[in-house]
DNA sequence: GTGCATCATAGTGTCGACATATTGAAGATC
DNA sequence: GATCTTCAATATGTCGACACTATGATGCAC
């Protein structure tokens, strides 16, 4: 996040700072994107630049669930054969952003709700274990940084910058996988990650929840200090449920 | 697993015996596999066909950890392109049994010591989770169903047949990841479970281990028939546990 | 108008070819 | 003899083409 992109906001007409938010938080997505999609693919490869900016226009929205993803479109656009547009759709495939039903056009994913409570259960568990882990073995090292991506989340509170505290979460979630040094759990947590982050910013927009949120990870990072391996999982178990509550009523309303 | 073909084979040599359950176990890998890798390709696909046959040569250990996997020799073999073996391997590389590095040749995977005890770590969390909602909402049908697979556990451990034992635990656990209705999980699970296949025998052959293990499952089938998820969940953590020390028993023993 | 067969359109799965990158063996250098 | 270059052999990444299949618009029967 640039500094000087704070600034001129306010002095902006609402579209344009709103514009000027989504490019931001399209960036952000698509750094995450590629991070999880194309971990090993050190060097700049075609098939991972259409794969990250083709996850990251699901992610914020660009693309709605449903839409299509037709492989000749996508070739025009990014003017190269097929080929690599296929194994970039596989790739997000994995990463549950896209059904490729076979002889069917690929497809947006549109998870159920049922799902999306499957997917809740399943990072809340092993998210339980990581934030064990990071509590039993915390190095000051690592508790400052923590800290620090802490406070991005106050600033964006304070600030009411929805978008800025979803991705502050991100980041201190992803620094919590890190630190717990356990790269398969890092794996699975960031793919289911992925599927959710579009919710997130829906589930984080409900009245309170931003507020509760905020309040879950103090806590939680004074458990990380206090070394309660017990505590902190129980915060993440109690965050998790009601980040999940909140989403269940907005999708409710919403239809 | 046909009857009649359990009959003959003390009348056979040792090594035709021992080539008759290879090809035994290796059919039952390879329709595992087929059903995780290919679980949407409803019906037969030139991919799923290479996935399903080259992961079982993985997981029977016909093909060993850092051998080759280029697409050339593939595409030779299967009589295709190599674009559906690239897509074969994709797959395979997903569940985690063959590494694609960019521009390198595909290579069986072979995960180090600290990769599969995190593997084991995330199984075990998950499938307390798992045990824990059948232990909760079990039916009487679907614990039928579960006696059927012990009961098959049993006579491959009285039978000292530990690839019977084996894939009769396979059964028991892919029952109870349907039984508790959670797709994501299960789907998380069976992935890890392909990357530990291969090592699963090796652990189960430890001395004592298959009995132990027997025992584990009778006290879970008690504790759902107690719903009792508390017990269900501990009965898991142990399990895993104990698994994994036998693993590494004769991991570090076998160098 | 509504429901069903027909068919042109458009997309997928697979192929063989080419440019480029990796590999590993032969020779050069110390 | 060991290590570093060089270079041919071999594999990969991408391409454009073709056969086959899904799609959805059109006409037809009612």
């Amino acid at each position: 996040m640039r500094a000087d992109s704070e600034g001129p906001i306010e002095a902006m007409e609402a579209g344009a700072a709103a514009r000027d938010l989504d490019l931001k938080s399209l960036a952000r997505a698509q750094a995450l994107v590629t991070r999880i999609v194309a971990e090993r693919h050190d060097r700049p490869s075609l098939v991972a630049r259409i794969a990250s900016e083709t996850g990251a226009e699901i992610i914020e929205g660009i693309r709605r669930p449903g839409d299509d993803l037709n492989s000749v479109e996508l070739s025009k656009r990014y003017r190269t054969s097929r080929t690599p547009i296929r194994e970039a759709l596989m790739l997000l495939e994995k990463e549950g952003l896209v059904d490729v039903p076979p002889r069917k056009r690929p497809r947006v994913a549109s998870p159920a709700l049922a799902e999306i409570r499957e997917i809740y259960r399943a990072r809340a568990v092993l998210f339980e274990m990581i934030a064990a882990d990071v509590a039993a073995a915390i190095t000051p090292e690592g508790l400052q940084a923590l800290r620090e991506h802490f406070a991005a989340m106050e600033a964006a509170h304070r600030a009411g910058d929805l978008n800025g505290f979803v991705w502050a979460n991100v980041d201190f979630y992803e620094l919590n996988t890190q630190l717990a040094s356990n790269r398969t759990v890092k794996r699975i947590l960031d793919s289911l990650l992925l599927r959710t982050a579009r919710l997130r910013r829906l589930s984080l927009s409900q009245p309170g929840r931003m507020a509760r949120s905020f309040d879950d990870h103090a806590r939680l990072i004074k458990a990380y200090e206090d070394g309660d391996p017990q505590l902190a999982a129980a915060l993440i178990r109690s965050n998790h449920i009601n980040a999940l509550a909140a989403l269940e009523g907005y999708l409710l309303k919403a239809g």
